[in-house]
DNA sequence: AATACAACTGACTAGACAGTCAGCCTGACT
DNA sequence: AGTCAGGCTGACTGTCTAGTCAGTTGTATT
């Protein structure tokens, strides 16, 4: 592993964890066993490192998603769609550093003054999006899912399942307590 | 307005809008018209003074619910939840530094070691749960809400808006063009 | 008028921070 | 053997930060 990418390791790590500011780039040296000035080549500034570890996230985000569905058949939208909400919920177990960087605030911020930035957040949540939207279009053909706004239910159900994954990682409520339910509740909307 | 109320205000906005870190007490100093060394003199310091947003937050929030609830009536259950899910809406749009600081990982990272935190937190999303709770309990009765699990569902339909505020916060989607669908998506999720 | 006390402040400090820069090391090519 | 370049570093800088403290003001009580 060459140097540049564990200091993206350990930046990912530290970004998701401690937060932009709250992350120095002291800190990411010493645990990444490099100097400091060493980042600094890498990387021109800490704002440009803090986006090739999204652009990362957004990479590795698109890439487990689009390898899940390659993979995998549904015999209807409805059984899709609760197969993508399982997959949400288990990519925000396994990836959590991914989520609980796209939990804070600062990407958005930055968003606002930069166009790159925005368009890395933008991927992100269409990819989660459309995985949704689709599964309802699917269904709706099918059958199995009812007469609905499909783009705005998918935003509803987005906003549900990443609200459940935000109140697991700020230590609220258990996301695994609520599985069973969601999925009821979730198959219940789109009928 | 004393100067504490005022550094109070002014605090509260900037926590909100910058975050804990972001935030200095001289820029909060100079914004409420004090010297800096005044701060520290009503506040011991800046997690304190932090802690003292937040516990305002949670006071303004529980006063803003029971006066809401104090004068209203409702025919039943699931026109309570509805309401409900409505009111929340109309407060984070009102009070919108409340929840950006919500929405904020300092909070929940602070709670972790500081009990007075912790409880503060516990505080305000025991108030939200409970009022969902409550409708869907009181509609299980009147028999406008189906055979679910209260507790669990009133979760999950917190998660929902509060998912949808902070999209909306964060300046992906807008909560005002999914009203309408959130309205029918919740309603048929207790039915 | 003297006392007492709370509210407030200007001037300060020690530490942390992002970012710079001149130069070192190593391996590849000539 | 000499040259070159990419990767890397130690030592440094100017700026910003939370927090301190000795001392001033205003006001109420005696």
């Amino acid at each position: 592993m060459s140097k540049k990418d564990e200091i993206l390791e350990i930046a990912t790590f530290l970004f998701a964890n401690k937060g932009f500011k709250e992350t120095s780039m002291v800190e990411v040296a010493k645990r990444s066993g490099v100097a400091s000035a060493t980042i600094f080549y890498h990387f021109k500034t800490k704002e440009d490192l803090f986006l090739s570890v999204l652009n990362n996230v957004k990479n590795g985000i698109l890439e487990e998603f689009s390898h899940y569905f390659s993979e995998k058949t549904f015999s209807n939208g409805a059984e899709r769609l609760e197969a993508s909400v399982a997959f949400y919920l288990y990519l925000a177990g396994t990836r959590q550093p991914w989520f609980l960087l796209l939990h804070r605030y600062y990407p958005y911020k930055l968003a606002e003054k930069n166009d790159f930035c925005r368009t890395l957040l933008e991927a992100i949540y269409n990819c989660f999006v459309d995985i949704f939207e689709n599964a309802l279009v699917r269904g709706q053909k099918d059958g199995s899912v009812g007469d609905i706004s499909p783009r705005k239910t998918a935003l509803v159900i987005l906003s549900t399942v990443d609200g459940i994954v935000r109140f697991k990682n700020c230590n609220l409520y258990d996301a695994g307590a609520l599985y069973n339910e969601l999925m009821g509740l979730v198959g219940r909307m789109v009928k």
